[in-house]
DNA sequence: GCCCTATGTTATAAAATTGTTATGATCAAC
DNA sequence: GTTGATCATAACAATTTTATAACATAGGGC
């Protein structure tokens, strides 16, 4: 994921730090929202899904604490980053911090260096989490060796192509979700590679011979997907 | 978005490689501009607030991470996508490029077909952006999964073909509201297809078929609404 | 109640999309 | 350079989706 597509939510409820955080945050180029209290923070997290949510202990309204355990019960937003902001020997804070589903605390005054190092080491997880290719998957009967790239079905030792092991690897990333054939195109050839319309539904069908028929369900008008 | 209403901004010291660039895009409806400097570039961008910038990273008076940077700064551009030229091989300028803000970088020489390709999938963002449905949508008994294009109506899973999809995607997204045939056929169909005035009837009936009469309300010399 | 218009319904035709096969191009290994 | 595998493409077939036309029906205004 690019900085540019990153969201960024900061809550607090002095403005003139908002300011200095989200100038610190956008310079470097982040996308960042602010709240200026805990129900707007909650109001703003559930419409923006921020990845990352910066949120002050203290504030009128509704506190961090309070705040946190909110967004943490909201679909979709178990798996945003919180951190805190708390002032130094503020210790009952953070544990109670903890407890209600923070990752990380920041303590004041705040090191405009020190907020960006923080964010951007916060932020690598995501990367991480983003799309690992594990070395070896497994899919039902299928697995999936990518360091070997072979794969093996219900036993049988299968070698494929590198092409049609990318699809396959694509489609198993994510079983019944449908990838459309712009994002296909994209993740197996690449943009810099332009080909015709029919040369994905060969792969699939070469996949289909040899994987089995019943695990690659056309989409008709969006694309593919792989059903167990 | 139309593409008619996508603003692209071309910036290249060198007029032949602009004018290609433009005929190009412009054949694809894109709406052209185009600088013939990193000065001329910031100018035009803050003028036009373009969806798109397509940035050399060579040129004279100001070079391509420069402007970039101007770019970026400038209130109200903060969400444009700006790519950059680069020759092939100058690792250098993709990383400071990708510093100083940019999207994605296209090297030269620059194939036609791999630029609109790359447009295309810059743009798909923005669209993105626009209206972003949820993935997973609950409406009384009935879940839609966007994901897996499939539709659960009381525990019952429902594939539906991709203009039924759409149709009640967009009805559902407002439980209560009428949506008027002329928005249905807009946002449906698309503004450039001409249908018959009964296809929309027809595709309702469809989905009364499949998901339930009571769900659909006619609304008489209006439209359309879905009700729980 | 009657007429008129907007909508519902159905079958069928048209269009769009995908499946399949054969063939030639490309690339890497030898 | 030759060989074999992989990959892209074209051409056609098959399939599914979508549009249309033609007629039926319903509901509001008079």
């Amino acid at each position: 994921m690019k900085k540019q597509d990153i969201r960024i939510l900061l809550v607090d409820d002095e403005p003139d730090i908002l300011e200095i955080l989200k100038y610190n945050l956008s310079s470097e180029g982040y996308q960042v929202s602010t709240a200026k209290n805990g129900v707007e923070g909650v109001e703003k997290a559930k419409k923006k899904k921020p990845h990352l949510i910066i949120l002050d202990v203290m504030m009128p309204e509704m506190d961090g604490i309070e705040a946190c355990e909110k967004i943490r019960h909201t679909d979709g937003l178990q798996d945003t980053i919180i951190t805190f902001l708390t002032a130094r020997g503020e210790d009952y804070s953070q544990v109670a911090g903890f407890d209600a589903g923070a990752d990380d605390y920041i303590t004041k005054p705040i090191k405009p260096k020190v907020l960006v190092s923080k964010v951007k080491s916060l932020l690598r997880r995501l990367k991480e989490k983003e799309d690992p290719q594990p070395e070896i998957k497994k899919v039902g009967k299928i697995v999936i060796n990518r360091e070997e790239y072979k794969v093996v079905n219900d036993g049988k030792e299968i070698i494929l192509p590198r092409k049609e092991f990318e699809l396959l690897s694509l489609l198993t990333s994510k079983p019944d979700k449908v990838f459309k054939r712009e994002v296909i195109l994209d993740k197996v050839w690449g943009q810099e590679v332009v080909v015709g319309g029919r040369t994905i539904d060969v792969h699939i069908r070469k996949l289909r011979e040899k994987i089995g028929d019943h695990h690659f369900k056309t989409v008709k008008g969006v694309g593919y997907k792989f059903v167990l």
